[in-house]
RNA sequence: GGCCCCUUCGUCUAGUGGUCUAGGACUCCGGCCUUUCACGCCGGCAACACGGGUUCGAACCCCGUAGGGGUCACCA
């Protein structure tokens, strides 16, 4: 048998993490058996763009790496994949389902439905449909349709026995086939509704494995009656459970952003992306640009790798220490049987370290590859970039070592590519290391004219001069080391401050320390 | 409320009757290093939801209880 796994998103404009856990699992599972990864497009909301809204998703999974077999834009032999278009196969099942007595035409109108309900609820029971405006004839259509009334599809369903089948994550699953609701499988506008058009689409696909998140379980026994009543295959069920909220137990969702923002670590992340959003000069939507969606970490300079990583560890585990895991060690040893039966909630913490793990082991070139989009578009660097740039950007990169976590956080070390007379200078770190040190300008003065008599303006001499400086003067290196970092950067934090003054060149290093010493001047 | 599912450190997890005074990772808290920040290094805190069984022996098996969650659509 071939395994053929499938993920069906929605085109809602933008991936969400817990989606792609979802199809990470499809995939694995696909590739560790040698199958297909399947995507396919649950667009029978004909209300939205899809085109539009498809594109960010689309976009999503390759910048994860999560390339599909079949689907949109590769096709495949059982094309069309996008739902919309598949209606007469639809059609035809329903049609066979009405045939075959397991399904009805049922002309209850929504108000009278929704009274039960709240009847059922009153009473503590089941809503279970009573079929009172099932038609069992053509004469009872032409009465109802006389009485202004229009027809849905329902299943037929049992109202005795168990329906039971195994579960690659949870085992042996029974529901007693009276508590399930006949469900509605066509509107009275000719359209389809989900559980119909997933049962029909797995059998054309050839899909195996159904493997979903286990919001989807309870809808599992109708969907098998639909199956067996069609003579389709069942495929095999896996049902994860999802991903939680920061902290909590409840599913991860899109729209309780602002409750999220409470959580201390979440605010964190989030606040990261924002900033270097607001360094680029850009205000994205904070509902679309936040860290349930995948968009973020593209837009914040995230490792793919690191997201998946984290994300595969999210509800699966190896064993007892394995944390790291390629894209071919997860295919050789993903499994539906180690998947966690719990629900995890996202650890915004984790998932940045994973990042700073990635990023460590990244390749220098890539690390500077990545980097250099955010300086092109905070018009630090021109577009294109000048062909000495690179090694400039470079060893900014080399000096910064683990300080750039993701690589939007190049743009902290701004003062690199600006002018000498636009260097804003921290007030706070001006103060403290400048100001406030009684002998900090003397000193700044003093190693002025050192620095200046230098010819080869590297780490190694500059190192040897300010070093034979403050053994000159009799001082603590931090005396002066600290002062001499705020004047050539204006900030208070950054990396050593030899690389500081090696990369920034003695002609810019002199310049900034004149400015800062004048600006001391008409402060003091 | 009905039905279903879940329950090991704050979080992600290992654990399938003795090797568990419960292991790893992240976080957190100390300390070291130091030129600020970050990294790194060393150390520490911290969990089997509860109650009954079964057994010589239970985190692991059974039954209850509690808590949490999912779902009950002419959404997917």
């Amino acid at each position: 048998m071939t395994v053929r796994t499938r993920f069906a998103p929605s085109p809602t404009g933008f991936l969400h993490i817990g989606g792609v856990r979802t199809a990470l699992f499809n995939y694995l599972f696909a590739k560790k058996h040698g199958g297909q990864f399947v995507l396919r497009i649950d667009d029978t909301d004909a209300s939205r763009n899809v085109v539009e809204a498809l594109a960010p998703i689309l976009h999503g999974f390759k910048w994860l790496g999560l390339n599909w077999d079949e689907g949109p834009e590769v096709d495949g032999p059982y094309a069309p994949y996008y739902q919309s278009q598949r209606n007469p196969k639809y059609q035809s099942a329903v049609d066979q389902l009405l045939a075959s007595g397991h399904a009805y035409k049922d002309y209850a109108k929504a108000e009278e439905l929704a009274a039960d309900r709240e009847l059922a609820g009153k009473e503590k029971r089941d809503n279970i449909y009573d079929r009172r405006f099932m038609a069992v004839s053509d004469a009872d259509c032409d009465r109802f349709e006389s009485e202004g009334r229009t027809a849905t599809i329902r299943l037929k369903m049992p109202r005795e026995g168990k329906c039971v089948f195994v579960d690659h994550v949870r085992g042996s699953v029974s529901v007693d086939w009276a508590r399930e609701q006949d469900s509605v499988i066509q509107r009275p506008d000719g359209s389809f509704i989900y559980h119909l058009a997933t049962v029909v689409d797995d059998e054309h696909f050839q899909i195996s494995h159904v493997i979903r998140a286990e919001e989807h379980l309870p809808n599992t026994a109708r969907q098998i009656f639909m199956i067996d009543a069609l003579g389709y295959k069942r495929p095999e069920y896996a049902h994860i459970p999802f991903v939680a909220e920061p902290g909590s137990k409840v599913k991860l969702s899109k729209r309780k952003l602002e409750k999220y923002l409470k959580n201390r670590d979440f605010k964190k992340l989030n606040d990261h992306g924002v900033s270097i959003m607001e360094k680029l000069g850009e205000s994205p939507d904070s509902q679309l640009f936040n860290p349930v969606i995948t968009d973020f970490f593209e837009r914040a300079g995230f490792l793919p790798d690191a997201l998946v990583n984290y994300l595969l560890l999210l509800g699966w585990s190896l064993d007892d220490k394995t944390e790291f895991l390629n894209r071919d060690e997860m295919v050789e040893h993903f499994s539906l049987e180690r998947v966690v039966k719990a629900a995890a909630s996202f650890d915004p913490l984790k998932l940045d370290a994973f990042q700073q793990h990635y990023m460590n082991e990244l390749d220098l070139k890539k690390k500077v590859a990545m980097c250099l989009p955010f300086l092109q578009k905070a018009n630090y660097v021109a577009t294109p970039p000048p062909c000495d740039i690179s090694d400039y950007v470079q060893s900014i990169v080399i000096a910064a070592g683990d300080r750039i976590q993701i690589a939007g956080d190049i743009l902290d070390f701004d003062d690199f590519f600006v002018d000498d007379q636009k260097l804003i200078f921290d007030e706070k770190a001006f103060g403290k290391r400048i100001l406030k040190p009684e002998d900090a300008l003397e000193l700044l003065r003093g190693l002025r004219e050192k620095l200046s008599g230098i010819e080869q303006f590297d780490i190694k001499t500059t190192e040897v001069v300010v070093k034979s400086f403050v053994e000159e003067r009799g001082i603590k290196i931090g005396q002066i080391i600290n002062a001499l970092r705020v004047a050539v950067t204006g900030k208070g934090v950054g990396f050593g401050t030899f690389d500081t003054l090696a990369i920034l060149g003695r002609d810019r290093c002199l310049n900034r320390i004149d400015l800062a010493i004048a600006r001391a001047e008409s402060a003091g």
